[in-house]
RNA sequence: GCCUCAUUAGCUCAGUCGGUUAGAGCGGCGGACUGUUAAUCCGUAGGUCCAAGGUUCAAGUCCUUGAUGAGGCGCCA
């Protein structure tokens, strides 16, 4: 007899067929009742014990966590609070969880706990929860691409390139490090490296994902990504999943369009296949807010916040207009702001994005057309305009209420001279990029793409608060176990 | 990397002004329980007070350094 999983059986009318379920007990109640988890769904399934036919040795050993299988008849429930149970005539043990042993117990656990033991956190209501939801976004992301015949490409995950800017880089090397070879000139000589060069983990695909949208029109990367930075904040992590779609012939409209069509696919889809998952992440965060004053608790409930973003347009303006926003906000005027916003030109710190999205706008805010000065080279150089004071590109970043910037992109200096120029001015090597600037040279033309931080969207749907609390096993400074 | 806070039982936390034998809830263990829903009831064990050094007659409590964790900032997705 094969087993049927837990999500199906609840499906099922309790018509007193024989069925086979196999899972872990997440609770023994009464001597009888026994609550199983198989993965496949939020809830549990209720087994309950026939003594007649059940060694009471046995049941000694049904512990909370114990891997066991249970054959029986599934019946409508005698009890209130589940529509179907079974009722066993065989209980198998695969595995025994010793109680006294088991980091897990069955109760409230910190979620600061539960990453020091995040070999067993899947088990509880919460991570299942979470990575269940990452699962259905991932394959919406995958979905929604596909269904706009977009080409999935798999860029490198070693790269010889060090120009792209985005960040400090993971080595990746074959020498060994405490006999490094040396050059007749004391430098280290990488010619007896695996490549035969300096190589590092990748901190973005784009470059590549640009090269795949130059003929096959419409591209998106979808993998993990490397940033060697100290950083030590609940958006941060060295090893992250992103996806970078790429698309020939799209302006910078067009790259909005895209990014906010595909946010509120994916979570669309998270809506309408997780209801049960998001309904335990729901609470969960209600309760978590418990201890929070008032005025830093969400104003919408789970749910309501991913049904709002759906329902409503991301606000576009342009950093010039943001910064007339905050330079006449009250937190600035009243110095509450702790960089006050003093000009054109610098950069927007989190709090004024904060204040954008989380006070004045109350929704996602997509800001377009930053300074050149603070925005990466292969942006497309705008032409001056009236009102605006310095040079800017065709950027745009995508700020969610929590979480911050959850899209950058832009669309593409497809001018080779200009991009050249630029390049020169911000000191990357042209020659080490000549396969990029290629693209440039041959059936150059405007094309558009942006990066999505996958963890920091899970952060989004799930009401996580910290971005080591979305993916199974975090990677950030001093920390790369399991 | 910077700033702030924390570290006491398996987990979550109390612990007053520096003063005798460091407490609670949950969990565990033993028992009861054949309609329970984080089951319930009775009983019970469990401590290197993060580490090292210092001040003091006396340190869980004060000081220094370090480790680890959390939050904020920076870097960014």
């Amino acid at each position: 007899m094969s087993r049927t999983k837990i999500a199906e059986l609840l499906r099922t009318e309790p018509t007193g067929t024989e069925v086979l379920v196999k899972g872990w007990v997440k609770a023994f109640r009464n001597n009888q009742f026994i609550a199983l988890n198989d993965g496949s769904c939020a809830a549990n399934i209720q087994v309950v014990v026939d003594h007649e036919n059940t060694d009471p040795a046995l049941l000694d050993r049904i512990k909370f966590g114990a891997a066991i299988g249970a054959r029986g008849a599934l019946i409508e429930s005698q009890g209130k609070g589940q529509k179907v149970e079974i009722k066993a005539s065989e209980i198998i043990i695969y595995g025994d969880c010793n109680p006294e042993e088991y980091p897990l117990q069955p109760k409230k656990q910190t979620l600061e706990y539960l990453r020091e033991i995040a070999h067993l956190r899947f088990r509880t209501n919460t991570f299942g929860a979470v990575f269940r939801v990452r699962h259905a976004l991932a394959y919406a992301i995958h979905k929604f691409f596909n269904d706009r015949g977009f080409y999935y490409l798999h860029t490198p995950v070693i790269t010889a390139s060090d120009a792209e800017g985005a960040g400090e880089m993971f080595r990746v090397t074959t020498l060994d490090l405490d006999k490094l070879p040396r050059t007749e000139g004391g430098e280290i000589d990488f010619d007896q490296d695996f490549f035969r060069r300096p190589t590092n983990l990748t901190v973005s695909g784009q470059l590549e994902a640009e090269l795949g949208a130059m003929a096959l029109g419409e591209v998106y990367t979808f993998g993990p990504t490397f940033r060697a930075e100290n950083s030590n904040t609940t958006r941060h992590l060295a090893e992250f999943w992103m996806i970078e779609p790429e698309v020939a012939f799209n302006d910078l409209n067009d790259n909005m369009d895209l990014a906010e069509d595909m946010l509120r696919y994916v979570i669309g889809y998270a809506l309408e296949h997780c209801a049960d998952d998001l309904k335990i992440l729901e609470e969960r965060l209600i309760e978590e807010e418990k201890s929070k004053p008032q005025d830093q608790r969400s104003e919408m409930a789970l749910t309501d916040k991913l049904r709002f973003v759906i329902d409503n347009r991301f606000e576009r303006l342009t950093y010039t207009e943001a910064i007339d926003i905050l330079k006449n906000s009250n937190p600035n005027k009243k110095g509450k702001f702790q960089f006050p916003v003093e000009g054109w030109g610098t950069d927007l710190q989190s709090e004024h994005e904060r204040y954008l999205v989380e006070k004045h706008f109350k929704k996602p805010v997509i800001l377009t057309n930053y300074p050149a000065a603070i925005k990466a080279f292969y942006m497309r150089q705008d032409e001056p305009k009236e009102g605006v004071p310095g040079p800017t590109v065709s950027a745009m970043d995508i700020l969610f209420p929590g979480i911050g910037e959850i899209v950058g992109g832009s669309q593409r200096e497809e001018r080779l001279e200009r991009l050249v120029q630029r390049m020169h001015d911000m000191h990357i090597p042209e020659a080490e990029l000549y396969w990029y600037l290629d693209t440039r040279r041959f059936g150059s033309c405007p094309h558009a793409g942006f990066g999505l931080g996958f963890e920091r969207l899970v952060l989004f749907v799930t009401g996580m608060t910290n971005i080591r609390d979305v993916i199974a096993f975090p990677r950030y400074p001093g920390n790369a176990e399991f």
